[in-house]
DNA sequence: GATACGAATATTTTCGATGATTCATATATT
DNA sequence: AATATATGAATCATCGAAAATATTCGTATC
C-alpha cells in the first residue's frame, strides 16, 4: 500500500531489482526504442550479475517493454505513431467501459479515495515548475497513474484493470520519450482542469459525461504527441552517444 | 502463418522449447494449480537444463500461468470459481466489443477465412468420439481458439486481440482441468451448433445477434463448469501422486 | 570494383558449481 | 508437555566459465 515500497529497491532479490530498474528506465525514456540491451552492458550499468539481468529481461519481454529476438538478444521495444494511435484507441474503448462499470459499482469509499488521489495529484502538479527535477516528474507520473487507475478500480474485473494498467505504462513511455525530445512541449496546463472535471463527473455519477471527458483527455494528449514521435525515435538514437 | 510452426518445437533454442512445453502442459491440465514447479524436477521432466527452465518459468510468470514467490520458487497458477466467473465476465465484455468492431471492418476476405476456419473446427469435432486421444483434443482446442480469434481479428486493435488471446488461454485451462476430473461431463454437443449460428450471424453482419450468441455461448460453458472447479483443484492434487 | 567465402571476434545461450535462504527436525529449557 | 532455539537438509538465487550461435572483417576470386 505504501508508495515508497516500490521506489526503494533494497529488500528484494537481484533479479527483481533488475526488473524494476530496467523497467523504470524504459518507462522514463532513458532507454530508447530499438536500443540493444546487451547482457554484459546492462549487467555493468546496474552492477548486477548477468543471470538476474537475463531473468529480468525475460520477464520484461513478456510484459511488452522488451523485444526478444531468438539467438540475437534483447532490445528495447520499438514505438511508432501507428501503434500509439492503436494504443489510444484501445485505451478509450477499455477505459470507458471500465469507467462505466466503476461508476455503477463505486460506493462512498470510492468517492473519498478519488478525492484524496486527485488532491495528491494536483499538489504534485502545483509544485512542478517548467523544468522540474526527474524525481518530481516521476512522482507526478506515479500519482497520475494512481488517479486514473482508481477511476477504474471498481469495475469488477481484475483482468480489465490489469490490461488498462499495462496500456497506461505504455502511454507513460510515449510521453516520456516525447518529453526527452521536446522538453518544453508537454505537461500542458489544461490537464489539471480535465482531471478535476473528471473527478466531479464521477462523484456526480454522470457516466456519460465522465466517459466523454476521459476520451477527449486522451485524444488531446494524442494530438500533443503527434509529429513528435516519428522524429523522436531517430533523434533519440543519436542522443544515446553520451 | 503456418499452424504447424508452433507444434514442431525443433529449431528453437532450449529456453523457448521449455516455455512452449510447460505452457502446453499447464493449458492441457497436466500440471495442476498450486503444484510446485521445482526447478530441478522440471528440468529432469523435460530433459532441459536448469537455466533455460528458469527463463521459461520467468516468462510464464509474467503471462499469468505461473506464480512466482520470491525466494520460494515457482508454482502453477491457482484457479478458483470466483476468478473463472470474473474471467468469463471480462471475456464477454471485451470479446463482444471486439466482435462488433470486427463485423464493422470485416471484408469478404474475412468472411472466407471464417468459413474455412469453421469448417476445420467442425471437421475436427466430427472426428472426435467420446474419449478421443489427447492429440485430437489438442487439435480441437487449437481450431477452436483459431475460430474464436478470427471472429475478432478485424477489430482493429492488436492490443485488444492480445488480451482476448490471453483470456482464451485461461479458459482452455479451466476446461482442460475440469475434463481431467469429470472426463465424461464436457465437450457438449450444442457447441457445434452455436459456432455455426455465430458464423452465420457474422456473415449476415448482424452484430447484435452475434454478440448475443457469443455471450450465451460463454455463459453456457460457464454453467457447465460450475461446481466442478472447486472440487477439481483438491482432487487434482491427489492425482499428482502418479 | 564488387561479390562470395572463411577465419576471427563478439554475444548469446547453456551448464555446473557455489553462496544464501527457507523449511523441517530435533534438542533444550521452562 | 509445550514453546523456543539450534542444527541440518533441501532448494532457490547467483556466479563464472564453456559451448553454440551470430557478426565482422579480411582475403581471394570473378
Amino acid at each position: 500500500m505504501n508508495a515508497s515500497d516500490k521506489t526503494l529497491n533494497d529488500t528484494k532479490n537481484l533479479s527483481e531489482q533488475a526488473h524494476e530498474r530496467i523497467r523504470r528506465d524504459i518507462l522514463n525514456g532513458e532507454l530508447f526504442p530499438g536500443d540493444k540491451l546487451q547482457i554484459e552492458t546492462v549487467s555493468d550499468r546496474y552492477g548486477i550479475g548477468i543471470a538476474p539481468v537475463r531473468e529480468a529481461l525475460n520477464r520484461l519481454s513478456s510484459e511488452g517493454l522488451v523485444a526478444r529476438k531468438s539467438q540475437r538478444g534483447f532490445f528495447v521495444a520499438e514505438i511508432s505513431m501507428d501503434s500509439l494511435e492503436e494504443l489510444v484507441k484501445t485505451r478509450i474503448w477499455l477505459e470507458t467501459l471500465a469507467l462505466r462499470k466503476s461508476i455503477e459499482n463505486g460506493d462512498e469509499d470510492w468517492e473519498e479515495e478519488l478525492v484524496l488521489s486527485y488532491h495528491r495529484l494536483a499538489r504534485t502538479h502545483r509544485r512542478m515548475p517548467a523544468e522540474a527535477g526527474r524525481e518530481l516528474s516521476e512522482e507526478w507520473e506515479l500519482r497520475h497513474k494512481e488517479f486514473h487507475m482508481l477511476l477504474l478500480d471498481r469495475c469488477g474485473s481484475s483482468w480489465l484493470l490489469g490490461f488498462c494498467s499495462k496500456m497506461m505504462d505504455q502511454a507513460v513511455r510515449y510521453r516520456s520519450l516525447s518529453m526527452n525530445v521536446h522538453p518544453s512541449l508537454l505537461r500542458r496546463e489544461g490537464a489539471a482542469a480535465e482531471h478535476e472535471a473528471l473527478l466531479k463527473a464521477c462523484i456526480d455519477r454522470n457516466a456519460e459525461l465522465a466517459c466523454q471527458l476521459l476520451e477527449s483527455h486522451y485524444k488531446t494528449t494524442l494530438e500533443g504527441l503527434r509529429g513528435v514521435i516519428g522524429k523522436g525515435a531517430a533523434e533519440a538514437r543519436t542522443k544515446l552517444a553520451d
